[in-house]
DNA sequence: AATTCGGGGCT
DNA sequence: AGCCCAGAATT
């Protein structure tokens, strides 16, 4: 055993020291007693199966409980069987999950169904190892459903979890940083309860999002009052301790609203790897953020000056980029989107094409009616697109 | 260990 | 305008 082991032993020693046997029993006794009561009624725990279980974990990851639940529902309806999953095409798949962002999710459930009618016999693996052989299910999902599903005293440590359990045990080791995980999962596996670990794991969830909640936790209705270190230290405001903060970058881009002859407008596919992969856009051109800022100014200054309505910047860009296109002289619009770790900025663009052009087609490109662009899986940003172009009246 | 994956809801 | 959320894969 070496000195970090040793160290971590320690650590793990002093946070449950005075978790006694019969203080661990009472501890059980308590919060099961309160889920029973106080339980959350959720589609997905109307059952125990391991599909569904697995359905609504792969959902709930980074997504609230209130968006998840209609894309649950709708899910279960199109997919009812692991089998019905494994095979199902993929611009089904992207279309149920259309809006939920994170779309690699749904891809490797794909990848985990047929894992499972193909390798495991169409039986789920019933063992947290076991079951993180899937893609796309890593430790936490693991031990949910091997709790939830299988009963096996596994802990499930999501932000939720250490929020509860640094408050709860004053943890005070930095949730963002990976390496913090094994002391969460220490901590939980010495109180956890063996005949009803699925419980202990949702009570902590519903725990988390009613009463221990990031700001303003409720302390005086909480039901683990008497367990809780830092209430009793009135230092559980400091909890859980998070330091690392992430840096926003930002994109800038065009967006052509390419309308032909017979109003079709021109949608792309996206690579099928990297961001928002395979979803349908307009084309996008992306500028440098000092072009977009010309562009930007040039009409922001001609709207409040009707005597001057040419943008000649972006006219000269995209007319002498696409002759074959007869542009607007200024932008539709302007739509924003903020993702995890960049934010869009797109000035919407709108051009017909002139009669005589013959259209190039390929692949991952489409001439579709505005009427059915909701045949397609579309990122927020250009559902947002979209919403500009229609108040315009340019899809009518 | 750090980065890359969406999007909504909250304060 | 940040911060948070029933995280996992990739580099």
């Amino acid at each position: 055993m070496n000195k970090q082991q040793v160290k971590f032993n320690a650590e793990i020693e002093n946070y449950t020291r005075d978790w006694t046997p019969e203080k661990v029993a009472a501890f059980r006794s308590d919060f099961l007693s309160w889920y029973d009561e106080e339980k959350r009624t959720l589609p997905w725990r109307i059952n125990q199966e391991p599909y569904s279980v697995w359905v609504s974990e792969i959902m709930l990851q980074q997504t609230q409980v209130a968006t998840v639940i209609p894309y649950y529902e709708r899910f279960l309806e199109w997919f009812p069987t692991v089998e019905d999953l494994a095979y199902a095409p993929e611009d089904k798949l992207l279309k149920a999950w259309e809006g939920l962002g994170y779309y690699s999710r749904v891809r490797n459930m794909q990848v985990a169904a047929r894992q499972v009618v193909e390798d495991f016999g169409g039986e789920f693996p019933t063992t947290a190892e076991g079951l993180k052989q899937l893609k796309g299910i890593g430790p936490y999902t693991a031990g949910a459903i091997a709790s939830i599903s299988f009963k096996e005293a596994a802990p499930a440590v999501d932000g939720n979890v250490m929020r509860v359990f640094s408050r709860l045990f004053g943890i005070d080791e930095d949730i963002a940083k990976p390496s913090t995980l094994k002391y969460f999962d220490a901590v939980v596996r010495h109180v956890i309860n063996p005949e009803r670990p699925g419980d202990m794991n949702q009570a902590t969830m519903d725990l988390g999002s009613s009463i221990c909640t990031p700001t303003k936790p409720q302390c005086e209705e909480c039901p683990l009052q008497s367990y809780c270190l830092t209430y009793q230290q009135g230092t559980q405001a400091n909890y859980p301790v998070k330091l690392k903060k992430i840096k926003v970058t930002h994109k800038y881009y065009l967006a052509l609203a390419k309308e032909n002859t017979e109003g079709l407008f021109e949608m792309i596919q996206r690579p099928s790897e990297g961001l928002l992969a395979n979803l349908w856009t307009f084309p996008l051109v992306e500028v440098s953020e000092s072009e977009y800022n010309t562009y930007h100014n040039e009409w922001q200054t001609s709207e409040s000056d009707d005597t001057r309505l040419q943008n000649e910047s972006l006219l000269t860009k995209v007319q002498a980029e696409m002759p074959e296109v007869v542009w607007q002289k200024q932008p539709v619009g302007e739509i924003t989107h903020v993702f995890s770790h960049l934010k869009w900025h797109v000035l919407i663009v709108y051009g017909h094409q002139r009669a005589s052009v013959i259209q190039e087609t390929n692949e991952r490109q489409l001439w579709l009616a505005p009427d059915r662009f909701k045949e397609l899986a579309l990122p927020k940003p250009q559902e947002k697109i979209n919403q500009v172009l229609k108040k315009a009246r340019y899809l009518d």
